[in-house]
DNA sequence: CTGAAAGCGCTAACAG
DNA sequence: CTGTTAGCGCTTTCAG
């Protein structure tokens, strides 16, 4: 159907070998060749088949983003933003990107069999069973979202902890010595960074956050309500509420109201991600900004890196936070 | 690296044809040498090359997803919603997925041709150039969210005027005679669509309503609010706000809290897309729910009986949409 | 700088 | 039911 090389080779005179240099190693033709060349490719549309090239190269340029999180996938507005910035550079490079979800680990697995990636970024709370599985089928493995400490896989992260510090320094910077923090239960990575981060920064500024200040809860605005209740119930109750991600933060600020306090008078709230609901919200929520776009796009460069046969690999690659101040502290 | 179909054929003892259709058409291989060619695949831990039986087949089985909308992309949780259905469409059937935003339209021209995918999905408001280009090139072509008159292309859209009815009908049945409509410059298919259902409707239920109770905006909350408030300083101030979609009803609510209206006792609102933000709002935003998922799975079944060659594709597909009541109405 | 030729791993007649 | 064989479109030595 589509014109293949030997159609160009017939149409230009040369032979397909050179056809092949022409597009592939240009300078390795010379000039008036290769104008020949593109100009017979021209009139006949042509432009090479990228399934023989993988064939005959024994590569296929090919990579996967897999998406370990529970129940969630694309429609989650932060992996949304990684699988974004991966899709930009991936293109960039002319690299193929297959996406996946790990809701089906088999059929994911089978994915990168099947279809021939060499390469696989890993989003979120990766098995370590399935990342060993992948690199025995010795594919290049990158995290993106986690850390795992013992296994030697570049990573590419967040400051989790910078983007808590500024959180926090800004909350106590207008005078609140009383601040809770409401987590959700996500990946273990990311939480265990966050609720670290918030022991180690209130301490290190003199306040008295203890487990009392901490409450967990799932990770729905219900949920996040619920539990912001019981903490604004202690006698002597925070004035600050530090929520670990958005949804928590509007689950808070649901609870503030029901209980008649105004933000940011009576109650700051604080959410982390930055997610497009800060805006929506009344009043606007302050939120840590977590760039995943660059998330993305320095994960796929680690990938190529290691595809490419780099020995220095930066092991941990970590993208700086920015705090977005709204109306809700 | 992998082992091949001819590892297998030496282990099992059977010819490379044979192990080819073991796997291909397990039923025309006897049972019992089928099982040996699966034991010898097993200990070799060989599966099919995707790219070679490309290659041999002449089919590649690739298609691609492709956001027309401008500055929008997977970061929308509309589109999102549609490619995860895409996504898993593709998956159970085995079809490789590739996908593209059209703020790169020679990128994503160059994807199909290079990247040899057999068709394309197009979402949201594509420009005839690109449908007919890509149907020069002889691929199937499928719409989802929007549909072209005049062109013989199979459409995947929500039922955007039951949608509207559904929340019209509700308002009106909650006692508003005069409900006023924040609409968005989005796809012009979308905004007609939603534009012309309000009017029918409205009228047929003997409301006055006429272009003083419609307002235009951009797809922004700040630029909703804004427009919400002019709408709101009418002498004969609307007791509804009908918003084409939830970030301007988002706005809606923002500019009724300003001018000291109070949700949804002074002023009731609906949004259009049941958005994740519904839940996160205060009060909980009423919204007209569109089942996304289903139709990104609907446009893949399209498509690929496109490429069956199935000669009655309905040209039209209309996934129901479904009112979800909640506090600001 | 260019051409001839040997594959890459698999499928699909065709023949048995 | 199974084996033989000729490609699929391109890259890549190896000679010239």
């Amino acid at each position: 159907m589509n014109s293949t090389i030997y159609d160009v080779s017939r149409l230009s005179g040369v032979s397909i070998a050179t056809v092949s240099r022409a597009f592939s190693n240009p300078d390795r033709v010379r000039e008036s060749t290769r104008r020949k060349v593109f100009e017979a490719a021209e009139v006949l549309h042509y432009s090479p088949n990228a399934i023989a090239q993988a064939m005959a190269r024994q590569r296929t340029d090919k990579i996967a983003f897999l998406i370990c999180k529970e129940g969630a996938s694309i429609l989650d507005e932060f992996y949304a933003g990684i699988c974004n910035g991966i899709m930009g550079e991936t293109n960039r490079t002319d690299y193929e990107l297959v996406i996946s979800t790990a809701a089906d680990w088999d059929m994911a697995a089978n994915t990168s069999k099947n279809k021939q990636v060499e390469g696989v970024i890993l989003g979120g709370n990766a098995r370590p069973d399935m990342i060993s599985e992948l690199q025995s089928r010795n594919l290049a493995v990158v995290l993106v979202n986690n850390r795992i400490s013992g296994l030697d896989i570049p990573c590419v992260v967040s400051d989790e902890y910078g983007g808590v510090r500024l959180a926090l320094e800004h909350l106590i910077s207008r005078g609140h010595q009383n601040i809770a923090m409401l987590a959700g239960r996500f990946s273990p990575y990311i939480l265990g960074e966050r609720y670290r981060a918030f022991l180690e920064i209130t301490q290190a500024h003199g306040l008295a956050a203890d487990a009392r200040h901490i409450k967990l809860c799932d990770p729905t605005v219900e949920s996040a309500a619920a539990a912001c209740q019981e903490l604004l119930s202690h006698p002597d109750r925070p004035t600050a509420i530090f929520a670990a991600n958005d949804v928590l933060a509007a689950g808070a600020m649901k609870a503030a109201r029901r209980m008649g306090l105004r933000i940011p008078d009576d109650l700051a709230v604080t959410g982390l991600d930055d997610s497009s609901a800060c805006g929506m919200l009344e009043p606007e929520l302050t939120s840590v900004h977590i760039d995943c776009h660059r998330m993305g796009e320095l994960s796929v460069a680690r990938l190529q890196a290691l595809l490419a046969g780099d020995q220095d690999v930066p092991p941990v690659t970590v993208v700086p936070a920015e705090l977005r101040v709204r109306g809700s502290s």
